[in-house]
DNA sequence: CATTTAGTTAGACATTTGTTTAATTGTATA
DNA sequence: TATACAATTAAACAAATGTCTAACTAAATG
């Protein structure tokens, strides 16, 4: 999960994601809306990709990256697991029966 | 959630945060499993501390460390519409009515 | 084949991060 | 009050990160 946190803790990254939720995009649609250099944006988007968050596809002169949340469930079930362990604190304890 | 996810960008503080998953410890014993120095483990809780994932409570010559995963629920629900905008895809067609 | 357009790679650089040791603060206790 | 123990703060430093410009690769097109 290593790369996977790494990959999401930039703000950049996180609104590429973002951007990507509506639809694939190509290099250069997701390097658009951004102030940044477009090679900034490439070196983003491979730190995406090592992270399994995106997938590539070449289409002639373009690159189009699709958004690939699968990898998001180990996290999901980690985040799950922390606030599993407290919620007894928090639950409304079941009415004995009258 | 700039910070939680810069708190949560090393496995060192993961595991922390796993450690207080069973029940609340004093810095020391956080320390204790780990190789790197006090100051170091220190600092970490800092940063858990910043993001609140953890809070604390001086117990006279000790400070207590505890989970607070409550801000786990606003990373939670950005993951999950990043996955609804792909289920769509994955998921498996309603049967036609025979 | 030369030129343009899309994208990545390379190299440089400032900033941030994780670590260490030494010093400091705060509390308990002989 | 002096000493010990728990924890944090300070200062220093190597490694990692995000950015830039310049150079490069690859495909499309005049």
């Amino acid at each position: 999960m290593n790369r996977l946190f790494k990959a999401l803790n930039d703000p950049t990254r996180r609104q590429i994601l973002e951007l990507l939720r509506e639809k694939p995009l190509t290099a250069g649609e997701i390097a658009g809306p951004f102030a940044i250099s477009k090679p900034s944006i490439s070196h983003h988007l491979d730190l995406l990709k090592q992270a399994d968050l995106v997938l590539t596809e070449r289409q002639g002169q373009y690159v189009q990256y699709t958004l690939n949340t699968t990898v998001l469930d180990d996290l999901l079930s980690w985040m799950l697991s922390l606030k599993d362990s407290t919620l007894h604190k928090n639950r409304v304890p079941d009415l004995p029966q009258s």
